[in-house]
DNA sequence: AAAGTACGGGG
DNA sequence: GTGTACGTACTTT
């Protein structure tokens, strides 16, 4: 008998059963054995059911099949159903693929989910679980003790062995080149192979796979396009390679696919999943909240999705996967797919249930000490606090229509399911927010961030779930019932604010951007508690800004635009939102001209200093105006990226991407929708569409780039900040065009607590 | 003028 | 395997 303390670092089924690979203290892989005997539940009548279970026991499967009782959520009932238990799990897909086929229109529950996780639910186990583990001499385990928790803020992870592995000397997507030598990082050292020579490619990388043994390769494009590449080089030739730790089995490569998420089209690559070991491709991860590994590690303890899934799939699947665990729990059963329709409304009732969050249009200008204040963790906290799940939204046992504006009844007998698995994620955030606070800088703190901002992105797309139609536990009433709550706390909170005589210039879904002559930041903690107390919901300082300027829509200058503006807080921290240079569209070096440009307006504390910065800007426009007129400008930063939001083909105008597009589909690059594009503008007047610009992986210093182009960008750009001084783009271009900037006078805008009859203009040196 | 196309958020 | 909705900005036709 074996006695193993470690890891749980894999598991999935195989021919035997599951395979369970633990990592020991000493880093030591262990390719263990057990098994789990999962069941789907299957609801229809009489007869369906049984034609199920004669079919079953004809085709001889290894299947048990019983009678069961079982809870549905949405008909809010109990039912009768066909429990099919799946002795041997590596057939547990196919089977139910069987039965589903057989019997379409039947209704299916906990049909969807792997053997790993029906695994970790039925041992309390999750992944990275720290265990002592029993085993006998074949490996199989005979006891497994969980020594770990998953709510604790402090674990121990175990020691990994990595290897990275990209092609050398470039970081652009290798789709769109067409050969490269492979760098191989470990610990202590880094090898160049060229691929030239595949069968020493090949034998050299097979000869650093078997004596690193790594546990986790992180890649560059490994998924796409490096690790597809190997594959077929290695069959090609013959040769051995063993990507996996597991020997008999073969990497488990996906389809690419392109999807809709966000409002946006994501392209998918390929994904090339290993046994045994964790493949992660840097650049086909999903990292919402930009963590890495910290964070991925804690999204697989959290949603009992094994690392290398967790690490690709979007916090969606994730917080799908913690709400099946809760269900799982409690015996409810977890639907196969969504089926429910919304309840039937009158059209007076859609509009006001179809608003979502609150958005008023900012007060244009430049402001002087403003305060920003946001609820923290808003919609989450809604949920949590008020038991907001489909099942408890007009249930049948309560009438007592609490739900702000709408009049929805919520359950006040029963905690819903939703509640139940979000409040100890809001509080796990919460501990590691505070947590951070209190270490100093440094790797531990910057851990906390990470798994911080992990289980943020899982809190944010659990409210979008909740009316997505095809989640598992969406219900669009619950979508409803949250901004409707989410309103009237805004609403609220505004009326707080106003009681003590602030403003509010804007105001945006959980944030308010408030002021008030000569306020004193000491009034804000008791204007918060009040806020929190009064609401129920904790609301914060995101802090005091010395001046904020709330930008106007372009057509419009009257006109405030939500969500667009750039200030400075008290401590010299910049906050900039919807202008250029948070734009993924932007030229790296416009972004960097317009960032440089804040920067000098920053020291600024009041408005006066900020008009008197502004020659400041002027200067440093003409001077990096001059070096892009110079062709000093590297063709790299000026290149503009695009999402392809379709196939190049289906393009119907000559847009700049459109052109991009199919020059690269020329050069045999197949561009999928989700995919992005990078060029620079040659040219953006030329005749001939292709001539107007180039692909950054086409190009090299012998193309110009359109100067006269990139200089109508800038101005453009530089005009976003300084319209809050009243000067527009015209202005700019005349200063910028005198040497050197002489003094000036221009109308200056009033300032929102100037009187009537102000001053017209002001002079600035 | 109308239609086509893309971005945002988080830090 | 997959969060929605929608307002804004800009280009092409």
């Amino acid at each position: 008998m074996n006695r193993i303390n470690g890891w749980i670092f894999d598991v999935y089924a195989d021919e035997q059963g599951l395979v369970v690979w633990v990592i020991d203290t000493a880093g030591v892989a262990h390719q263990l054995r057990d098994t789990v005997a999962p069941s789907f539940f299957v609801f229809g009548s009489h007869a369906d059911l049984h034609a199920v279970c004669v079919m079953l026991s004809a085709a001889h499967l290894p299947v048990r099949l019983r009678r069961a009782e079982r809870h549905d959520l949405f008909l809010r009932r109990d039912l009768t159903l066909l429990e099919v238990q799946v002795l041997r799990p590596l057939l547990f897909a196919s089977i139910f693929a069987r039965v589903r086929t057989f019997r379409p229109a039947l209704t299916y529950y906990n049909a969807d989910l792997s053997p790993a996780q029906f695994y970790y639910f039925e041992k309390g186990l999750f992944p990275l679980a720290y265990c002592e583990i029993q085993t006998n001499a074949a490996g199989w385990i005979n006891a497994l003790e969980v020594k770990d928790s998953c709510w604790d803020l402090e674990y121990r992870l175990p020691p990994l062995r990595t290897m990275s592995v990209r092609l050398a000397g470039q970081a652009a997507n290798p789709t769109h080149e067409f050969r490269g030598e492979l760098e191989i990082h470990t610990e202590d050292r880094v090898c160049v192979l060229d691929t030239s020579d595949p069968r020493e490619l090949l034998r050299t990388l097979n000869r650093l796979l078997q004596k690193y043994d790594p546990d986790l390769l992180i890649s560059e494009y490994g998924d796409s396009f490096i690790l597809p590449q190997l594959i077929q080089l290695a069959n090609r030739y013959g040769m051995h390679l063993p990507l996996n730790r597991d020997p008999k089995q073969a990497p488990l490569s996906r389809q690419a696919y392109s999807y809709a998420s966000y409002g946006r089209i994501v392209y998918r690559s390929a994904s090339h999943l290993l046994f045994g070991r964790w493949h992660i491709d840097l650049h086909n991860a999903f990292r919402m909240g930009d963590y890495w590994l910290d964070g991925i590690f804690e999204l697989a303890r959290l949603t009992g999705l094994n690392v290398q899934k967790v690490a690709r799939t979007s916090t969606g699947t994730g917080i799908s996967a913690i709400e099946a665990a809760t269900a799982y729990r409690r015996k409810i059963l977890i639907p196969y797919y969504k089926r429910e329709a919304e309840d039937f409304k009158s059209a007076g009732e859609l509009i006001l249930t179809d608003k979502g969050g609150l958005t008023y249009r900012p007060i244009v200008g430049l402001h002087e000490n403003v305060a920003e204040i946001d609820f923290v963790s808003m919609y989450p906290f809604i949920m949590a606090k008020f038991n907001i799940s489909p099942e408890t939204i007009n249930c049948p046992c309560c009438h007592n229509s609490v739900v702000p504006d709408i009049g929805y009844s919520i359950c006040t007998h029963q905690r819903g399911l939703i509640p139940e698995s979000l409040e100890p994620l809001v509080a796990k955030r919460i501990r590691y927010k505070l947590g951070a606070k209190e270490l100093a800088a440094g790797p531990r703190q910057e851990i906390y961030r990470q798994r911080s901002q992990a289980i943020k992105g899982l809190l944010v797309t659990c409210f979008g779930y909740t009316g997505y139609k095809n989640a598992r536990f969406g219900k669009i009433e619950a979508h409803e019932a949250i901004t409707a709550y989410g309103r009237a706390v805004l609403i609220q909170a505004k009326e707080i604010v106003e009681d003590h005589g602030f403003d509010v210039l804007h105001l945006l879904i959980d944030s308010l951007w408030i002021k008030k002559r000569n306020s004193h930041d000491d009034e804000y903690p008791p204007l918060l508690a009040e806020i929190t107390e009064k609401t129920g919901v904790p609301i914060a300082l995101e802090g005091v800004y010395d001046w904020v300027a709330f930008l106007p829509a372009r057509e419009h200058e009257k006109i405030g635009v939500p969500n667009r503006y750039f200030g400075v807080f008290r401590n010299g921290a910049i906050k900039t939102r919807g202008i250029e240079l948070r734009r993924g569209d932007t030229a790296p070096w416009i972004k960097a001209v317009q960032q440089q440009a804040i920067d000098v307006l920053s020291v600024a504390h009041t408005r006066k200093e900020f008009f008197d910065q502004v020659p400041q800007v002027i200067d440093l426009i003409r001077e990096r105006l001059a070096e892009l007129r110079a062709q000093q400008v590297d063709y790299h930063d000026l290149a503009l990226t695009y999402r392809l939001t379709r196939d190049p083909q289906a393009y119907r105008h000559n847009t700049l991407n459109a052109v991009v597009a199919r020059q690269l589909s020329q050069r045999g690059v197949h561009l999928h929708p989700g995919e992005s594009i990078r060029y620079v503008i040659t040219d953006a007047q030329a005749r001939d569409p292709h001539a107007r610009a180039r692909p950054v992986d086409l190009m090299d210093a012998s193309y110009g780039y359109d100067v006269e182009k990139y200089a109508e960008l800038l101005l453009r750009a530089m005009a976003t900040i300084l319209q809050p001084a009243g000067i527009d783009q015209e202005q700019i271009e005349q200063k910028v065009a005198q040497t050197p900037t002489q003094p000036w006078v221009w109308q200056i805008p009033l300032d929102w607590f100037a009187p009537v009859n102000p001053c017209k203009s002001a002079k600035a040196d």
